[in-house]
DNA sequence: CAGTATCCCGCTTGATACTG
DNA sequence: CAGTATCAAGCGGGATACTG
């Protein structure tokens, strides 16, 4: 059932260009492609987090931010954002059911990246080794 | 053999977090995250490309964009460039293995895409709808 | 606790001009 | 044709301070 040494290339359409239909690439990507937007959505594929618990496992991730990112995820749909009035607040995000949608597409992410990042990095030693003292990097 | 209502959310290891190994999430959108990676893969899925055609088939990329964009692909062995010395210069774009593997990825992308787009066009309007004059957008 | 409001910096991108 | 070089702009993001 291998289908080793066959093209295996994903039959994409052409997009981007003028003639074509938007084929949605850079949609997803101005949505998930930030700094945060995919460790938010994996942080709460586990279940849902307060504020507080999402910066603390988000490292590095400024109040500014973190609050950013949420907003612009609750306004696409993909997560709700639930008060519960008291004192201290408490607020509790959720993925909705697009947004756990969304999780297979990120672990689909993930699967790549770690299949493929030895070859990458191999890749850049050997660029790199080539082209001393290069422009790009 | 449907799972609907079920929990179907993908097990994402966390990451980001500080004791967490890292998925490599990050890794893949540094490498296609960006305005134009995606769109050149795209092209090129199809077949070898010269500068020029990706230039006049990905609108509106510069051709300092295009040049630098496909530099780092071939940095990273996705991509490889193969110069036909003659005048005036012939320079072709061909997808390595590893590249032609990113075009599933990115197949994946594209399906999340078209699928959810009315949802969350629909999600936004809802939301602007209910927070007239915030300052997200 | 869960934000909002400012200020500011750097990197990515764009525009333009020049070349083997 | 397929670049490189240079300059300028815009936006994402960080640091800090303040509040219901």
């Amino acid at each position: 059932m291998s289908l080793t040494h066959t093209e295996v290339t994903a039959e994409l359409e052409p997009c981007g260009a003028e003639g074509h239909p938007d084929c949605g690439i850079r949609d997803v990507l101005d949505r998930i492609g930030d700094t945060w937007s995919v460790l938010v959505v994996v942080e709460l594929a586990s279940g849902p987090r307060r504020f507080s618990e999402l910066q603390r496992a988000i490292d590095g991730v400024s109040q500014r931010m973190l609050t950013l990112t949420l907003r612009r995820l609750e306004r696409d749909g993909l997560l709700s954002r639930s008060v519960h009035p008291s004192i201290p607040p408490q607020v509790t995000y959720t993925l909705t059911g697009p947004g756990r949608s969304l999780t297979h597409l990120v672990k689909a992410l993930a699967d790549w990246s770690l299949a493929h990042r030895p070859l990458i990095a191999d890749a850049r030693a050997a660029y790199d080794a080539a082209h001393p003292a290069h422009t790009i990097r």
